[in-house]
DNA sequence: CGGTATCCACTTAGATACTG
DNA sequence: CAGTATCTAAGTGGATACCG
């Protein structure tokens, strides 16, 4: 398997990955599995936890400052925050050094990479087609 | 190229996820694209709409009050809002019935099912994984 | 440096009522 | 049925100040 080794989709392939979900999970088999997914795509599903995931995916390990620069526009609030979820989450993994000045680095988990590598598709597809987003809206915007 | 014929990645396939994206899509690239990108993940990346997509991607067409009974939870007003929003961004196409009562009927665009399949791994990693971060939760909240 | 705590402005989203 | 409009409660997030 490749997770990923050409970017665009054709229509076979969206088809393929289409049947392949509805085949070995499909969304009845139990509603509440359901439910639980769905509760869970609403936890990760934020503004934050996505480009926090994106960035350490991208840098590795970051210090927070370091991360906070990375995460433009985030407050010191919103990054701390978000952090301790993920790392409750199991996402992040946290590491303390006892010194002066405090030295804080946090990382993907083994978990988190594999969350990564699942959004990996995601990254590109946002990378490949936000022309295509902008041209929807221009025309969308057009004839209102 | 298989989107994905098998739901686990291994730590082999992590790293060559993490390689293939580092070397097509430096994140050092431009930082203009960086930070278009992360504006349209912020976009998508809400609760509403990644469920609604998946929804879409599950059933194919639905009408509006379908498609509120499958989202659980989620108000008209939300409803209506994240759907035009998706529409504006070219993800979801709306046909209208000229008919009494009305029908209106929702279904992904192909840019929408292209979305949707980068997706997919996402969702199966959190049918596949829900479990694992229960336990992450738990362990966290009992030596918090 | 890497937080926590408090306060406050703003946004968001649900409930409700109404319409084509 | 598929919305729109309005109001309001609750939550979110930024600014600031302070601590280990």
């Amino acid at each position: 398997m490749t997770i990923q080794n050409r970017p665009a989709f054709t229509t076979e392939e969206v088809a393929r990955a289409q049947t392949y979900k509805a085949r070995d999970y499909p969304s009845n088999v139990d509603p509440r599995i359901e439910s639980l997914v769905r509760e869970m795509i609403s936890g990760f599903a934020d503004k934050w936890t996505v480009v926090i995931l994106d960035t350490l995916w991208d840098e590795g390990t970051l210090r927070f400052s370091d991360l906070a620069r990375h995460v433009t526009g985030i407050s010191q609030k919103m990054l701390t925050q978000t952090l301790r979820r993920m790392e409750r989450d199991g996402l992040v993994v946290r590491k303390t050094y006892a010194c002066v000045p405090p030295k804080v680095e946090y990382s993907l988990s083994p978990l988190g990479l594999t969350l990564g590598a699942a959004f990996c598709n995601v990254w590109i597809w946002a990378i490949e087609n936000h022309d295509a987003v902008a041209a929807a809206r221009t025309t969308f915007d057009g004839d209102e």
